[in-house]
RNA sequence: GGGAUCUUAGCUCAGCUGGGAGAGCAUCUGCCUUACAAGCAGAGGGUCAUAGGUUCGAGCCCUAUAGGUCCCACCA
């Protein structure tokens, strides 16, 4: 392999060839192997007719990255992927395209639709699922599944049966969101409330048998009157009191309905009467079950008035509420109108405003199933994060109504339920039944419906796993240790797969559930078709590369937020990934031949600048471990970037460039062996965020085959901890700092070099200068460096600068400006007597001394002698200027 | 109506269990120093929304207020 590595990192040319790679040798694959602790991920299913977005990319990326770490730990990694049938969404997306053939989906007939929606699948299907291999998921393609393959579909079959005969799914009539559009029923979970401009329209209702009275009511849909059953008012309404009982006329139509209390009326509310309409309305539906009032629907599927709907029968409902207000105004029944803003239902799908309507559908009874998922998270079984999702979640179970899982649609599980046409006998099997078990007819008829998506969905941790066989992998890998989502998907699906879960598997699906928020764009804006201003992830890799982006999407952002994005963002994180990419062409320049081995033993010549960095890589180490551990990605790759950046590439590196320019040096060896092992275990760390170019790295750097995906994640030594090395290199770091600052002040050229002295009457701090010279010299722009006890030799004009326990003096004779020198000293004196005022004050409080703890104390007095050390250096500096 | 969340540098955001305010981008100054100008060195810039409270100590905890965002909810 090539050791010329280009001046710039050039992702397009490496990802794919490493991804392939990484296929190649199955390093995505996971085993049962019981000599491993199982570490396990279902992906959160993608619909097949999705094209991928930031979500995903964020969504997989920070499935991905934890997966990586935890194979590199040693676990058995398995990410599940798979898509999801996604019934609505593809059966539109298939009936447009029939219908710009010109072929009516009803004209094809159900057998042939499936035909040619399976085809659509296998066609376009995978188009998403390649996509994710573009940002560099390494999940276990040979396990990808998908919700209406064989295994899966046997798992909601079972369910289905399961729960039939538990008595917990059931048909029944009742009121349902109805999508006219879609011609289907949606749940609860698939409305989308949204504030709409409309009216109120006051309409008056003649009492029966006492000319010239009416009853004034008020309705934001005056079409459902002719579905009206009764008018309704509160039992404690004294307006109405004589009412009730008796009956009014319904306008436009020759019925006459009853008066009746009901608790349910606010009297502040309109005029205190509601019309009820028991067959389109959720509330009036409640109130005619307790009145026995009968439900008129008058709607068909597609929202036209239906036959009972006299002369307006035919018309679309707006069309109906038109004509029907235009009629009553000439009835001289029409009030008034009002403009009133009231919040309608539409689909989240289609964006169709739902009408809810009586009808017989299938449906899971929650009340006892959502008990152990509620105490599940109370009892901290399975864990939100961030925790503040426990209030969202409990607001859900504890509102919970029974959820609608039948839909009218053909792509999907078809319920297994099957009616005699002889007898009427429904039977419910998970075999095809061909004779009635009750009369022995045969003229059977499957239920035509099909389930929700999220039905299959909601059983993906274990359906993927073999569900309802008892597979090896079923009793290894589950239950899975955290799912990855979005905020937006916890009542779809986070809630129905953990009452699955401990239902058909008596134990949860998962333990942790890391939420994400939105992708957004520059502006704050949701990404989205309609306003144009998504962007694709694809595209961002094509330009920055995979490491890029991932990078950008996963800094920044505290678990749970939204995030925007920006391109600016995406060409910082290239930027580092080139840092990267630089620093490593550095190293491999110093060792060409790759003579010098991490695998070596350990120096015996380390400088102090080489403990001190091995030293700071232990802590990193275990910081980043550590936050990964908590899910806390973010700010693991911070301390990481900061690591690699500052610490390794800005001081290291310039701190041991004199030991490699120079072939005298004898520690040079020592100095290659610390930057590559350092370097090698931060490509560790960084591999999860940035696979692809840590891979080139590792193995162009090493010379080897061998793939960091399945390298060993480092781990803290303590043979590297060196807090005495570590607190030298940071006096010299604090000199360096200090001249370099001295030097921009006063404008002075970096060609021009200058020479140092360090006076310091702390032998060990004249111990670390003279050890750190070689360095020190070029990093603070030196000609030469002079370590004395005392001032000797130093003119007194000389620029300085106090550091703890020692003093620098720069000498630049014809460059000092001693009123300029006096001033900055008397910043730097006020400074440390504000410094010292405010140790002082704490450690004169004794409340303070008291009660803080001790370690506290400590510092705060420790920090008080250093200042007031440096106090008196300045003053005296100051003094011998002044005369 | 209920709930969540946010308000920190010009912009976008971090800030984990309370112990001297950070990053990236942008701005200004100086550098093509032989890994990197996608870079290096330095600088400026914040009464952490407001007002109270708890505490030896508050960006962080509590209460109220203002503004923003989101979710849930059957007010016809």
């Amino acid at each position: 392999m090539s050791r010329e590595l280009e001046k710039t990192y050039n992702p397009s040319e490496i990802e794919d060839r490493l991804y392939q790679k990484w296929l190649d040798r199955k390093y995505f694959h996971a085993e049962v192997d019981r000599s491993k602790k199982p570490f396990t991920i279902v992906m959160p299913p993608p619909n097949i007719t999705g094209k991928l977005h930031m979500g995903h990319a964020l969504d997989n990326t920070m499935q991905d990255i934890i997966i990586r770490f935890k194979r590199m730990q040693g676990y058995e990694a398995l990410w599940v992927p798979g898509t999801d049938h996604a019934s609505i969404s593809t059966e539109v997306k298939v009936t447009n395209a029939l219908k710009e053939e010109g072929i009516d989906k009803h004209e094809l007939g159900r057998e042939g639709f499936l035909k040619r929606t399976w085809e659509w699948k296998r066609e376009y299907g995978g188009t998403i699922t390649s996509q994710l291999k573009k940002i560099g998921s390494s999940c276990d393609w040979d396990r990808e599944r998908f919700t209406m393959d064989e295994g899966c579909s046997k798992a909601v079959q079972t369910v289905f049966i399961n729960l039939y005969n538990k008595g917990l799914i059931y048909k029944g009539s009742r009121i349902v969101n109805w999508c006219p559009v879609c011609n289907t029923s949606i749940s609860d979970a698939e409305v989308e409330h949204e504030e709409q401009a409309g009216h109120f329209w006051h309409i008056n209702y003649p009492v029966a048998g006492e000319e010239g009275r009416f009853v004034e009511i008020a309705t934001t849909r005056p079409e459902t009157l002719l579905g009206d059953t009764a008018l309704a008012v509160n039992p404690k309404d004294e307006r109405y009191k004589d009412l009730v009982g008796k009956m009014v006329k319904l306008p436009l139509t020759d019925r006459e309905i009853p008066i009746i209390a009901d608790e349910y009326v606010d009297m502040e509310f309109g005029t205190g009467v509601v019309k009820i309409t028991p067959a389109h309305d959720p509330n009036d539906f409640e109130v005619g079950k307790r009145h026995n009032l009968p439900e008129i629907n008058i709607l068909n599927d597609d929202a036209t008035i239906n036959n009972l709907g006299g002369k307006y029968a035919g018309m679309d409902r707006y069309e109906a509420r038109k004509t029907m207000v235009e009629d009553l105004k000439e009835q001289g029944l029409l009030v008034r109108v009002e403009d009133h803003v009231h919040n309608v239902g539409t689909h989240d799908r289609c964006k169709t405003t739902v009408e809810p309507m009586v009808k017989q559908q299938w449906f899971v009874k929650m009340d006892e199933l959502i008990k152990p998922a509620v105490e599940g998270v109370k009892n901290g079984d399975i864990e939100l994060m961030p925790a503040s999702m426990d209030k969202t979640y409990y607001n859900w179970t504890d509102n919970i109504r029974d959820w609608c899982i039948s839909r009218q649609l053909w792509w999907g599980h078809r319920i297994p339920a099957y009616y005699c046409k002889d007898c009427g006998e429904m039977t419910v099997s998970a075999d095809e039944v061909k004779k009635c078990p009750k009369c022995g007819g045969t003229h059977i008829e499957q239920d035509p419906d099909t389930l929700d998506t999220w039905f299959s969905s909601a059983l993906w941790p274990f359906s993927t796993l073999g569900w309802p066989e008892k597979t090896p992998e079923l009793e290894y890998f589950y239950p899975t240790d955290v799912l990855v989502t979005g905020y937006d998907i916890i009542f779809f699906w986070v809630i129905r797969m953990i009452f699955s879960g401990y239902e058909h598997m008596g134990e949860k699906p998962f333990g942790k559930v890391l939420f994400h928020g939105l992708v957004r764009d520059s502006q704050g804006r949701k990404m989205s078709k309609s306003l144009g201003n998504g962007i694709d992830p694809l595209e961002v890799i094509e330009k920055y590369g995979a490491d890029a982006l991932r990078y950008t999407l996963i800094t920044g952002n505290a678990p749970g937020n939204d995030m925007r994005f920006y391109w600016e963002r995406v060409e910082a994180s290239r930027n580092f990934a080139n840092k990267v990419w630089n620093a490593s062409r550095f190293i491999m320049m110093n060792d060409p031949d790759n003579k010098i081995k991490t695998t070596d033993a350990q120096p015996d010549n380390l400088t102090e600048a080489d403990k001190w960095i091995l030293s700071k890589m232990n802590k990193l180490i275990t910081e980043v471990t550590e936050n990964m551990e908590k899910y806390e990605l973010g700010i693991a790759v911070a301390k990481l970037n900061d690591f690699i950046w500052e610490e390794f590439c800005d001081w290291y590196i310039e701190m041991v460039k004199p030991r490699l320019y120079n072939d005298e040096d004898t520690t040079k060896n020592a100095a290659i062996w610390t930057l590559k092992t350092v370097l090698i275990d931060a490509l560790k760390l960084l591999h999860p965020y940035m696979p692809f170019i840590t891979e080139e790295i590792f193995c162009n750097i090493q010379d080897e085959e061998e793939s960091i995906m399945i390298s060993s994640w480092p781990v803290h030594r303590d043979k590297f901890d060196f807090p005495q090395q570590e607190k030298a290199i940071e006096t010299i770091k604090e000199a360096v700092r200090n001249i370099r600052n001295i030097r921009a002040q006063m404008n002075v050229a970096p060609s021009r070099k200058a020479k140092v002295f360090v006076v310091s009457e702390d032998e060990s701090i004249r111990k670390i200068f003279e050890n750190g010279s070689v360095f020190f010299a070029t990093l603070a722009y030196a000609g030469e460096v002079s370590v004395q006890s005392d001032k000797s030799g130093i003119p007194e004009d000389a620029v300085s600068a106090v550091i703890p326990e020692a003093v620098l003096y720069i000498p630049f004779a014809e460059l000092v400006d001693i009123d300029k020198e006096i001033e900055r000293l008397k910043k730097e004196e006020a400074r440390l007597n504000g410094e010292i005022k405010r140790c002082e004050g704490m450690l004169g409080n004794e409340k303070f001394i008291s009660k803080a703890p001790q370690a506290k104390i400590d510092e705060e007095k420790a920090k008080l002698a250093k200042y007031q050390q440096m106090l008196s250096q300045v003053t005296e500096r100051l003094e011998s200027l002044s005369k």
